[in-house]
DNA sequence: ATCACACCGAGTAAGTTAGTAGGCATACCA
DNA sequence: TGGTATGCCTACTAACTTACTCGGTGTGAT
């Protein structure tokens, strides 16, 4: 469940979209600069998101991006799956059938990884972009 | 923290030895056919794991390797950290960098992959290979 | 002396990541 | 109606990582 800097930058353009959340729309090059992402790398990611139905697009000029959904009701946990796949600790398909098979021997293994995949979803399935917006200066 | 194929082989292959833990030592080629691991490349990461002193090895005919410590005292986390590196979600040094000096905007994220990152430390470094090993057959 | 094993360094093919490049499509505005 | 600002789309690529393989050397029991 290793989070690319692909994932990383998607969470940060969303945290950002979802503190301009409903009012404006924010265009790419904005975010891009704000928080310092290449800017075409962050046009693909953005388009996955909005292929995920997380965030729509405005076109020509004052276009930009927006939350299809407010803040409190986005999770970590779907960005981070959109962009980064599956939360679970064997990604691919090929370990869990090893796992599965190989049933008898490692099926207590395979329990494990379940709640380290069921832990980890946990936390990210019930943090909200809205949490994340609640506190502006911690530490 | 994606566990690897070689991550999943050296847990497997810890098990293994767990199993035979303490009367045999037990070889390389043993191990590879009966956990239909490519012998090599079980060879290299065996290698890390003895670096890492969680087993040790004899040489010479009637060789092998065995666990350096008992099974109920070496934990899943300290094997796969070994051979796959940090459990943390954000592996790389750069991401967690960028987390961090962007600290005003994003310790809220940051907290949060914190979390994320303990609750899988939670569970992985304390279960242990003789945990593992007390349900032959579940399900 | 032989054989069975562990040890070791190097090499490599395929896949993934983290981008870049360049143009098209659409909307606003003068 | 034409320019300009924006998002949309396809393709490409360099660097890195993964998952191995190869060919040998060292060591100890018999």
């Amino acid at each position: 469940m290793r989070i690319s800097s692909k994932g990383l930058y998607a969470l940060e353009a969303m945290i950002r979209l979802a503190r301009n959340y409903p009012e404006r729309t924010t265009k790419i090059h904005e975010i891009a600069v704000q928080e310092e992402i290449p800017e075409k790398f962050l046009e693909l990611i953005l388009l996955d998101l909005k292929a995920a139905r997380l965030v729509e697009s405005l076109r020509g000029a004052n276009g930009g991006y927006r939350l299809r959904r407010p803040p409190g009701k986005i999770f970590l946990g779907e960005i981070i799956r959109t962009v980064d796949g599956p939360l679970a600790p064997l990604g691919d398909a090929e370990s869990l059938r090893r796992l599965v098979k190989n049933d008898r021997k490692h099926s207590a293994l395979y329990q494990v990884m379940l709640d380290v995949r069921n832990a980890a979803a946990g936390i990210l399935d019930h943090t909200s972009l809205a949490d994340l917006c609640r506190h502006p200066a911690r530490s």
